[in-house]
DNA sequence: GTTTGTATGTAATATCATAACATGTCAATC
DNA sequence: GATTGACATGTTATGATATTACATACAAAC
């Protein structure tokens, strides 16, 4: 059952933390409440495909492929081609619940939605945990370059390869 | 006829400057032959399927799909199958005179290689050009973001989508 | 209760990418 | 100059990701 956020559980202190240990039932929980509210705000439908698809990608700090999700949302009584689960997704992205991991072809639960944010997601090539770092200043740097190229940003893509601190330590 | 690498031309002053105007054969044909000594330096073989890509590569500043440049390779007698095009593709990227756009799910020809760089992509969505833009700094904040949470950061992907000078002045 | 906009279901197809294996090329060695 | 071994290319087949187009259902507004 879910419970209300509480500052001493670590995955809700520092949600950005998918490497440390928390309780993930109360991580996930609280970001579907979240996310009800976030769309009751914005006067938009949280319809059974999305929410489902939402819960999916919740059960794991880790991306999944739009096919992997419509599996399970076949599996779930829903429709079962590839349009049903590119929808939830794609609508799920729209709204700053989840992100699209380029590098994998794949997508994410957004860890702390309604705060906006453009994230470098970091990404364990081992486990395949996913990780949002706020990235305020990488940004700002690369707005600075672009500008002085005379480009116009309007949105970024940073995604890094490596090992989570778990997998560092694990052997081969 | 390619002539030797003179500062007076933009193209070759500030090869990642895509959308500087330059004398562009120049800039295509100064790339080719760097990749030409870069390749004989590491005793790597530019076969002809490879520099026929990586001409390919730089007929322009813009990102190519790999079924694009197998067209064109099979065009001038290479073989047709996919392989064929990634293949060639990925050892460019192997060995730095490509990158791959992963936006774009698509490939660009390096306009400084040899230099070691991990470099962001501007990438303009109304002509498609493609710039690269150094970020060390970019790369350095984005180092201490992982390693504040304990992340071995090992390639990072830097994709912005916007607006190119020459775009943005241009009616819709 | 009809209209209108939005959401979902479904079929078909487009696009991107790789595995597996056969064949060819070339240079070093014998 | 034949043999070998490493690398490169050709080709078949298939896998993985994503979209277009159209039909149907559902819900809110009138």
């Amino acid at each position: 059952m879910p419970h209300s956020h509480t500052p001493d559980c670590p995955g809700c202190a520092t949600p950005d933390l998918a490497f440390a240990s928390h309780d993930h039932d109360h991580c996930s929980a609280d970001a579907l409440l979240r996310a009800d509210a976030i769309m009751a705000a914005k006067g938009v439908r949280l319809t059974p495909v999305r929410r489902r698809t939402l819960e999916i990608l919740l059960e794991a700090h880790r991306a999944m492929g739009a096919y992997d999700v419509l599996n399970r949302l076949a599996a779930d009584g829903f429709g079962n081609q590839p349009p049903v689960a590119y929808r939830a997704l794609d609508f799920l992205e729209e709204h700053g619940l989840a992100h699209r991991i380029r590098r994998l072809n794949a997508f994410t639960a957004c860890m702390h939605p309604g705060e906006s944010h453009a994230p470098a997601f970091l990404i364990c090539r081992r486990c395949n945990l996913v990780a949002e770092a706020p990235v305020a200043a990488v940004l700002t740097a690369l707005e600075a370059a672009a500008t002085a190229r005379g480009f116009q940003i309007e949105r970024s893509t940073i995604e890094s390869i490596g090992l989570c601190p778990a997998c560092q330590t694990k052997p081969v």
